[in-house]
DNA sequence: TAGATTGTTAATCGATTAACAATC
DNA sequence: TAGATTGTTAATCGATTAACAATC
């Protein structure tokens, strides 16, 4: 504790797999009072020392011989991540697109919810997916400040990357997952895009079969 | 050169990124004979000695002064990663998700092709996606192993997840893209997972505000 | 107290960056 | 030859693992 600066970047995703798991234990009703270290390292395929360096950068101080609050190690991951109570952000993509990626992660699941759809086919504005109104990609840059949105899921098609990122960027968005396979992003500098690059991540999977594990 | 074993995991994942490019630049009708490490490194947003490094691992001499025969880069991208011509893959979801992924992540778009769809949804079997038969899931056992078939896209629904794992172990695909957000994994032994969890990359990338970068 | 688990320090492992001689 | 770019070695940076004293 007391670890201050910025985490590393695989501590602060492993930090979020941890918000992610005590958003789902606790869907599922889990109400145990402790979890350990290890228990949490089982679950996710981590070491022990792992985790436990990891907490070190959160609020939340653990108790020997018995382990983290449950509750309270959640609303430390909370803070720290800078996450809130469902947090809201949006997503670009066609009406298939989004209808798709709604039913791959559903709304206020592990804490994440929306704050609006937009989609880059002019014929799908005013449409519905689920139960919330889709809206063109070019009314991006009015999206409302007061809903503080700064994460964005963006799977539009590939002419429309770039255009999205900037508007985002001027609508205050600062994070961007975006899973539109792409070789060169015209990113704003400033912004944070993870890209997920689906072509990269078979080949080098293809790759894997040849220098087999060794674990 | 002559650098054997295998390469780091973040170098094998470059490479394929490499490859991604120049299949896309071939497919965009670059005819450059030669290619430079600043070249790629510009255009891939990494550092020339990265690019160096990395290449140092496949059979393909640089020139000094000159850089690299890009055609010959290409074959030596492709026999590193143990790709083919056209290296097929099995992708497994719902028509409705699999008709997204289609239109994400074309077919025979950066040297990946398909082998066969399957749908987890009983009655969708033997429907059409694009032009393709989809099949149900549970025959991914009887798949032709002619086909050699070594990676999959998975994107089914949560509760196929475990049983389509054990499916594609069985016949005989060793690396598997998963898009389904899930917290555990009951995944076979030797088999390559690389699991993208969208919400953990959202909240990460909500903390990534929370410390804005600072180059 | 005894058992269990934390948090921290040191050691190791892995990856990137810097520097530069070799060479086309 | 001169200019440009490679490949390699050393230095740095980053992350994980091991070990263990502290403590509930």
């Amino acid at each position: 504790m007391g670890n201050n600066g910025r985490p590393p970047d695989a501590t602060v995703y492993r930090l979020s797999l941890y918000h992610c798991f005590l958003a789902d234990a606790q869907r599922r009703g889990d109400i145990e009072m402790y979890l350990t270290s290890r228990t949490l390292a089982e679950e996710l395929d981590l070491s022990e020392e792992t985790v436990r360096r990891d907490l070190t950068y959160v609020e939340c101080k653990g108790r020997p011989g018995t382990g983290y609050v449950r509750e309270d190690l959640f609303v430390a991951l909370e803070a720290f991540l800078g996450l809130r109570e469902e947090y809201p952000i949006v997503r670009v993509g066609t009406v298939q697109t989004l209808t798709t990626l709604q039913a791959l992660f559903p709304e206020n699941h592990f804490g994440i919810t929306h704050a609006a759809y937009f989609s880059e086919v002019d014929e799908e504005a005013g449409t519905f997916v689920g139960d919330v109104e889709v809206r063109h990609v070019s009314e991006i840059p009015d999206l409302d400040p007061a809903l503080e949105v700064q994460v964005a899921l963006v799977a539009c098609s590939q002419p429309w990357i770039d255009p999205v990122l900037d508007m985002l960027d001027q609508a205050g968005v600062s994070g961007v997952l975006l899973l539109t396979p792409k070789i060169k992003l015209g990113r704003p500098p400033g912004m944070n895009v993870r890209h997920v690059r689906m072509p990269c991540d078979i080949k080098s999977l293809a790759c894997g079969c040849r220098f087999p594990t060794d674990r």
